[in-house]
DNA sequence: AGCACTATTGCGAATTTTTTGCGTTAGTGT
DNA sequence: ACACTAACGCAAAAAATTCGCAATAGTGCT
């Protein structure tokens, strides 16, 4: 087996160090997320993909990546799931417009460095696995 | 008319500010909601109200009055909707447990302080209405 | 490379969640 | 008390997600 570049072998490599079997729809589907690079709802991930797989298996598979941890599950203020793959930004937060839901990445996560202090405040919580920050607001397309 | 209390009397004049008709619907839905205090899904919220309305109902109330800001969608983790109505506290965060869904409070928003610098530094937004910050884990009950 | 094993996928249908249309009811202002 | 119309009830549709099971395709071993 030949590697495609870099950014396969890397899915490829996230796939395995989860004992995921490296298949050709989940590699395809990490790197389409990879390539847009901003969180998609399912719609959007089937738009994208012209010889997708059964939606049922979209699904399945998002559902296992994100639980994995490989891909994170965004919340956006719609309701529909969103994910995204950017194993460049291990972690960083959004701004989400609310009219056309265009989301601009928010480098700098300044939570990480006050959780600590979050989870001693906590009672019914004694560690926190993860956390969501997600910025609302119109953009300024929307906002003429 | 007459008072019944305080709190109910707080949440009429949420409605009426907002130019609602002043419905023992929604009446009773923010008491509901203020009384739990908890961020509550729609399940939630029909099986603590006996004499509920029709659920479509229910589903335009929450709609209608996050829209204008009496109530506070929440995202939790597990895609459905959560609602919360808690004019003592105007604003703060939660922390979720991704087992069984317990949510506690986290009073202290310190958000607020850095998201003038975070408005600052986005390219597509010049202003932002809101955010959303939850942390997620597993509770102590949970993690036996 | 070929084989056996079992995780994944496809497909269709079921469930769950949310939205919509329209006739009826009930708040509101006069 | 009346008129006006926002809200509601009901039933049905649409959207989002999950499930069961047979077929397929990775993986490890030879």
């Amino acid at each position: 087996m030949e590697a495609k570049n870099v950014t396969e072998e890397e899915a490829r490599l996230a796939l395995r160090t989860h004992s995921f079997r490296i298949t050709t729809a989940r590699v395809k589907l990490l790197l389409l997320l990879r390539r847009i690079g901003k969180p998609l709802s399912i719609q959007d991930i089937l738009s994208h993909w012209s010889d997708a797989p059964n939606q049922a298996t979209v699904y399945r598979m998002l559902t296992d990546l994100s639980d994995a941890g490989i891909i994170k599950r965004v919340a956006t203020q719609s309701g529909t799931a969103h994910f995204e793959y950017t194993p460049d930004y291990p972690h960083h937060h959004h701004a989400i417009c609310t009219d056309c839901g265009t989301i601009e990445d928010i480098q700098h996560c300044f939570v990480d460095s006050i959780q600590k202090q979050v989870i001693k405040d906590l009672e019914t919580f004694s560690s926190i696995d993860s956390h969501s920050l997600e910025f609302f607001g119109r953009c300024n397309k929307c906002k003429i």
